[in-house]
DNA sequence: CGGCTGATCGTG
DNA sequence: ACGATCAGCCGA
């Protein structure tokens, strides 16, 4: 596939380190705080699309009620959260999302970090979100028999709220159950730099949202964002 | 801004 | 049957 002039410009101007095993391979919070500021990066159709990650949340392995390995529920689905830290875990939800997770810990420990929210790192990720978000909304539009949004039209749900939840984020980024499992490590495509500077009284904390049936487990303070 | 509703399908 | 959700619509 070629790679377009201004992605390949942009690397060589700016071409942050890449997040090493070594900051995977921990705890669920700790890696939740810390990717707080980072940048994730996926090359797709598009071109390069890069997004600062500003909220997440920690599900952590078999004793969490709120995550899907509560219990020790080791299933093909679940499988990538059993892998080591730096790998992917992208489940469909509601048969019509996706979430995007990142693995922690060590082979065998179901911990990961859900990403919920990104902002576009520089302009033309901003473009591609953009455009990526129009195309199932366009789709229902058609179906209306109404007209198509355009990057110059945009709909406010696009407009002030680009990729600001874990579905948005997924279809902005162009993050689908293709790129399950990935060891973002070693991906040439699907990995998380260096990003801006993040002071510890910058993160807040809240109850992770949408496990209602997690019981006490619901009100835990595990969901971080800037 | 907050609340409500329908959409849609792989998983166990 | 059930979601680690979203867009659009309504009323304040």
């Amino acid at each position: 596939m070629m790679e377009k002039l201004q992605d390949a410009m942009e690397k060589y101007v700016d071409s942050p380190s890449r997040l090493p095993r070594e900051f995977f391979t921990r705890d669920g919070i700790t890696v939740a705080k810390e990717l707080l500021g980072k940048i994730l990066v996926h090359e797709t159709e598009l071109g390069t699309i890069r997004g600062i990650i500003t909220e997440v949340e920690s599900y952590m392995g078999e004793e969490d009620k709120g995550s899907h390995t509560y219990g020790g529920r080791r299933t093909e689905r679940t499988e990538p959260m059993y892998h080591i830290g730096g790998t992917s875990y992208v489940y469909l939800i509601y048969g019509m999302y996706s979430c995007m997770n990142i693995a922690c810990m060590t082979d065998g420990i179901p911990q990961a970090v859900l990403l919920r929210s990104v902002v576009p790192a520089d302009e033309i990720s901003e473009k591609r979100m953009q455009e990526l978000r129009l195309r199932p909304i366009n789709v229902r539009q058609q179906k209306k028999g109404k007209e198509p949004y355009t990057l110059d039209k945009l709909p406010a749900s696009i407009e002030k709220h680009l990729a600001d939840g874990p579905g948005k984020m997924c279809i902005a980024m162009d993050i689908t159950r293709a790129d399950n499992d990935i060891d973002m490590i070693g991906s040439e495509s699907f990995y998380v730099t260096e990003g801006m500077e993040v002071k510890a009284e910058q993160i807040k904390a809240g109850k992770r949202i949408g496990i209602d049936y997690a019981e006490e487990a619901a009100d835990y303070l595990w969901r971080f964002y800037l």
